[in-house]
DNA sequence: TTGTAGGCGTTATCAG
DNA sequence: CTGATAACGCCTACAA
């Protein structure tokens, strides 16, 4: 591969010249100049060496992605790989490499700080469930690495958060559902130690409030995000003497059980009971289509790089705090309450 | 961070010797020596440059990356996330980094060669579904980069071709069919002139002629793989005056198609007609189980990775050839013909 | 504007 | 076994 050196001779300049030229440092070249070495780099077809630049401008030219979950699990979760995606594409546009980082245990004797070092990954993003005690969150955020967080991490000092925006998913969610005249709105989500689990609890929680709704806690089913328990706590919501007439099903995998549950006990949709769910895969491998909370993950992943790119060059100081708006798309599982 | 001199110092002994300890290099150094480099080490939390390591070893550690469609698309394409990320596991546990390379249209004029020099990668995954004629691929084939191409390429002469197997789908999806009494059985798939619809298609075809079963052409629906096209397929096959006893649609969106235009024409799975599918996404997705052949692409991507390491690294020769063996999985909509 | 020279952290060579 | 020392390719003063 040809190196600076052959493109200053090929160009009949100096290394310094092309230097400038390529990291186009305002310093007053000759227009000519300029384009005989551009012209130069194309015809040797020339690109400058990563590793090098790494060395001497002291940075990775990479940023790191860590998984707070296993893989394992991760591969399965369809958001998890759209973030994925978006934080990719951005990397892959301005030429940044990737270095995932599998989870760590927070128990782990290796500091997270040795793997993450300057000169491994200029900056961080952290991927999944965030809880406020995570000591390896604690961690990066008493570095001096630029991070971002995924998800909302209440006592950060200089890391930066982004999230789709966790409330408005409950707000809107039960407020579209009294919209349509529905009083009694069941509610299943994720563990409130998760940000995402609470937060979409107080905004379906604000929505009856400001709607002068009475707050039913048998309405209210938290626990961990699956199949099982979003079919497990809809047949139990389905015992109740006044069931409920509609339920927001708060993740998509729980939105799964509660369909199924609703199918095995022979109930309609939407005409024995109504239901939103989180759409957290392309609604194309589905058979119904439902009403759905639309989280833009591929688009959360592309802000948090943009956002990480700029904290990484100085353009933006942390903390950088951002909700991405979400929305809701009405689907055939849901109707007015007559 | 410290740095190689500052171990080499506090251990006593000189760079050469940690740097042997370090890349384990068979020199006999006294086991004392080896364990006192260790502890500083350990003591200074050190761990080597990368840039530096790369400049030196001139070698990116790093490997690319290559999707063939526009990132929009794939983003939506589960398989391919599963892929990416058993190729990310495997090289997360490695070290390296990942190199996402964007579409490159077949037309564009900076050649691929160039966004792939060494330096800035060590070798390629390409990603996407494979045509024969494909400059991209040629070039990659033509070039000294070692090259792992997910899917089939004929006229490889040193790129490797990795996938799961995709003519045991054809033939594993119709041989189960017909061992389980069908006779007429209709193939919905993708493209020909991609290397697995043209797989697919065969093995659907060689376990016809070896159960003696006659080859309808009416019965085969080659498309691109949508939803759309499986569902109009299906439709028209339904109209056909002796309608075929079961489907084998070859493609997960295609199968989606398939299951939605029996539920509008109001058939029922399985006792109408028998339906065997591609799972290409968690099942817990979906509300039914359906009788799926099951590709395993987390394990496609990972056994990429691996193999790529290995040429990297000299261990293996080009080209490798490898077929992942599929599964089949039975669930709720097939069922023996009476 | 130019050329030179030192530095970035490792690897690898080669004479001790 | 060790210790210098020359790459590796680029950036960045600094002096001209």
């Amino acid at each position: 591969m040809p190196t600076i050196k052959d493109v200053a001779k090929k160009a009949g300049v100096s290394v310094t010249a092309v230097s400038f030229v390529i990291n186009n440092v305002p310093v007053p070249l000759s227009e000519k100049t300029k384009e005989r070495i551009w012209a130069a780099i194309r015809e040797l077809g020339y690109s400058p060496n990563r590793a090098a630049q790494s060395l001497a401008r002291r940075r990775a030219e990479t940023i790191a992605i860590l998984f707070l979950q296993p893989v394992s699990n991760i591969f399965a979760d369809i958001p998890y790989s759209q973030i994925l995606f978006g934080v990719g594409s951005k990397l892959a546009q301005s030429g940044l490499r990737l270095l995932l980082i599998p989870p760590i245990e927070s128990n782990e004797e290796t500091p997270l700080r040795r793997k993450l070092h300057k000169g491994e990954a200029d900056g961080v993003i952290v991927v999944g469930p965030i809880r406020q005690n995570d000591k390896r969150i604690k961690e990066l955020d008493n570095s001096d690495l630029p991070v971002i967080l995924i998800g909302n991490y209440k006592d950060a000092k200089k890391a930066s958060c982004i999230d789709i925006d966790n409330f408005a998913v409950g707000y809107k969610a039960a407020d579209y559902l009294i919209s349509i005249g529905h009083k009694s709105i069941a509610f299943l989500g994720g563990p409130l130690y998760y940000s995402y689990g609470q937060e979409r609890f107080l905004g379906y929680k604000k929505a009856l409030e400001e709607n002068n709704l009475p707050f039913d806690e048998e309405n209210v089913h938290i626990a961990p995000a699956t199949v099982e328990e979003g079919y497990n706590a809809t047949l139990k919501l389905l015992e109740k003497e006044n069931k409920p007439t509609a339920i927001f099903a708060s993740t998509g995998l729980m939105g799964v059980g509660a369909i199924r549950a609703l199918r095995d006990k022979g109930l309609h949709l939407p005409d024995d009971i109504s239901l939103i769910t989180l759409q957290e895969y392309p609604t194309s491998l589905m058979e119904i289509e439902p009403t759905a909370i639309v989280p833009p993950f591929y688009r959360l992943g592309l802000i948090s790089a943009i956002a990480l790119l700029k904290l990484i060059n100085g353009e933006r100081q942390p903390p950088i705090h951002k909700k991405i708006p979400i929305k809701i798309r009405i689907g055939s599982t849901t109707k007015p309450l007559t």
